[in-house]
DNA sequence: CGACGAGTTGACGAAACTCAAGAGTCGTGG
DNA sequence: CCACGACTCTTGAGTTTCGTCAACTCGTCG
């Protein structure tokens, strides 16, 4: 794994307190797999044997129901990690996951990391830590979704992936409309229809490159009381 | 602490693994304290330094967002622990917590767990098995959030909480309709008049009391495609 | 008895979904 | 080089669902 790779695995939260010496036991020689976009890595219901770390690209994680349809529960992007608890605790994992990119994903051999769990305490906290992030980001996923209308919605997701909270701003979208629309839980026409509302506060949009005139704007449009 | 609040404890994921031994140094000669209807027991933001654990009575998560309006996030009943992640690691809390009825809530120390984490792999692995059962529940509610109908929602949580599969059932609810309604992302109103839709399917009310003549059907309605 | 809170019900409106059609992009192949 | 199809995104029209506001019922408790 070369120097960038090693850099992004270990900015997770699962890696990043612990020593180098610990790092190079629990990864050992594994490489990051490239995978093409569609692709399945697992499935709800089956016990996992690696914790995948996403180097580059995007992973979607969905539930399946009954009837076949699917419901996007997080996309995970690099630097970041997924299903750690359940793989650690030896647990069927309760969601699936696919490639929406091609994407370059390490796979951490459980086993190894379980053995370490068991006589390094760091390591046990990492896996602590790692659980709380996602915890934080699933209450703040349901908090937005209970509470805010769809162009709120959109706005926080803009307000998320620029980074920046003034000034003027443009960001790529990371990924298609449609999986933006699906995350923060809403069809694809209703994302389209909820940026044009957001034209009025100066954003625009220009293919997959969103513009924001005043990020400051956008703000606002969060937390004023209506 | 008398051995039914000590059985009610130790069904807890934090504790359940645990040997005799290993419990009795955790919670020491602790009691469950008891508090009224309507206590704040933290707010988001603070930096708890006790495990609450609900031995009897309810207590609703929740988050508070910017203009004072708050969301339910999930209401912890008897045998369940929460926020415990957090207040291990040492970081502030993202969710406020208040008694909804009166409650006995045991408060396990956090330091004399936190010095445990570090010698003891069963610790840290009870923890990481608690924020695991925290994240599938979220992700549950998620996914019932962005894919259930009112009427649906409702009946899931019915089949929740009476935890039957078939034949007929009785449940007194646990505490208010409104608190439901707001737990499963409803307003009251919306819950009143999505309980009267499921009487076509065999659901009867009567004050706080809710009857299914046959649980199979209830099922159907959550299964079936449409 | 009366006041209060929780719950229900009705009427209305807004928000978001569905279905359907059209516009723009991109890659492929003739 | 252009034409075609595949795909994504947008836009439009109609419908449904759900939230809001308000009135009313019914227990509970002082």
């Amino acid at each position: 794994m070369d120097a960038a790779d090693t850099a992004i695995v270990r900015r997770t939260m699962l890696f990043n307190r612990l020593t180098d010496a610990q790092f190079a036991e629990l990864v050992g020689s594994s490489h990051p797999h490239a995978y093409p976009k569609g692709c399945l890595l697992f499935q709800q219901g089956e016990v996992v044997e690696t914790i995948p770390i996403v180097v580059s690209g995007w992973v979607r994680l969905f539930r399946v129901h009954v009837d076949g349809v699917d419901t996007t529960v997080r996309i995970v992007g690099p630097a970041h990690g997924f299903v750690e608890a359940a793989v650690l605790l030896g647990r069927p994992t309760d969601i699936s996951a696919e490639t929406v990119s091609e994407a370059r994903i390490l796979m951490v051999d459980a086993d190894r990391l379980r053995s370490r769990l068991k006589t390094d305490a760091d390591v046990a906290i990492s896996a602590l830590a790692s659980a709380s992030v996602h915890l934080r980001n699933l209450v703040a996923d349901l908090e937005k979704l209970k509470t805010l209308s769809v162009p709120r919605r959109i706005a926080h997701f803009i307000v998320d992936t620029v980074g920046k909270t003034e000034g003027p701003a443009e960001v790529r979208l990371p990924y298609e409309k449609s999986l933006i629309a699906g995350h923060i839980g809403m069809t694809a026409e209703s994302f389209s229809r909820g940026l044009a509302k957001l034209r009025a506060h100066g954003v625009s949009t220009l293919r997959d490159v969103i513009r924001v005139e005043r990020m400051e704007a956008l703000l606002e449009l969060l937390y004023e009381t209506d």
